[in-house]
DNA sequence: GTAAGTACATACATTTTTGTTAGTATGAAA
DNA sequence: TTTCATACTAACAAAAATGTATGTACTTAC
C-alpha cells in the first residue's frame, strides 16, 4: 500500500517531501535574481559588473551571493584572471544550460502573456 | 541607438527592468509555496486542506497566501460551497494550465537530474 | 592629485517572508 | 460532552532575504 520510502524519496527528490534537497537547488534556481542571472547568463558569458548593469535593480551583494549559489550547484562556472583591476568571467556549464532553458520557457511564456494576465487582475486599474 | 521605452518595456513585460509588474508574476509563480501548488493542481481539482497534505511543509497561513496570490493572477480559481463544514475547491485556470505546464518542465527537469546535480555540490559529502 | 572602475567581503539595518497560536461556526463521531 | 474536521483570518514572533555603507588594491583617465 505505501509508496516509495523516504529515502527513495530523497534519492529521486521528490520535491513534495520536505527534507528533499531538491527543495534547496529549486530556491537557488527560482530566487529572485537567480532566474534573471539564468536568462543572461543563457546568451553568453558575462562579467559581474555586466551583469550588475543588465538585471535592474540588484545590489552588488545579492549578485555575489546569487553567483556563488549557482556555482554550488553546479549550474555557472566563475573563471578569474589574476590582473588589476579584476577580471572575472562567469558562464552557464552544461548542466547550467539545461536548467537555464525550462527557466526561460517559464519567463518568456509570463512576458509574452502579460497582457492576458494583467486582463484576469483586478488590482490594476489600468 | 536606444532600444524601447521605458513604457514599451512595461507593457511588453521586460523583466530585466525593475519596475515591470512581470516580476511580481514571476514571483508569486515561483515562490516556494507558489511552485509546488501549481505542480499539484495540475493533477487536477483539490480541497485546501489536500493541497496542505499533500505539500509537505506548509503552514495553513501561507498556503492561503499562495493560493490568494496565485488567484489574483488569474491561475487559480476558488469555488466555495456553502455548507458546514466548509467546502472549497481549487483548480487550475486555462491561463494557469499554461504556466504550470512550464514550471512542471523545469521541475521535473530537477527532480530527474538530482543526482548530477549532488554530485556537481561539494557541500554533500556522500 | 583625485576620481573612477573592478569584484568582491564584511558589518549592520531594514524589510520581507514565514511560522505559531488562537479563534470562528457548525455538524458529526466518539 | 468533549473532540475533530473544515477553511480560513488576525495578531504576534522568529527567521530569512535583502539593502546600505564601507573598505580593498591597483590602474587608468582627467
Amino acid at each position: 500500500m505505501s509508496g516509495p520510502t523516504l529515502s527513495e524519496k530523497l534519492r529521486q527528490g521528490d520535491l513534495m517531501c520536505e527534507a528533499c534537497p531538491s527543495r534547496e537547488v529549486l530556491r537557488h534556481v527560482t530566487s529572485r535574481w537567480g532566474v534573471l542571472v539564468l536568462i543572461v547568463l543563457k546568451e553568453g558569458t558575462h562579467r559581474f559588473s555586466e551583469l550588475r548593469r543588465r538585471i535592474g535593480g540588484v545590489s552588488e551583494r545579492m549578485l555575489a551571493q546569487t553567483l556563488q549559489n549557482l556555482e554550488a550547484d553546479g549550474f555557472v562556472s566563475r573563471v578569474s584572471f589574476p590582473v588589476v583591476p579584476p577580471h572575472v568571467e562567469y558562464s552557464l556549464t552544461p548542466l547550467g544550460e539545461e536548467v537555464a532553458v525550462r527557466v526561460t520557457h517559464l519567463t518568456d511564456w509570463i512576458e509574452l502573456n502579460m497582457d492576458r494576465i494583467s486582463q484576469a487582475r483586478p488590482d490594476e486599474i489600468a
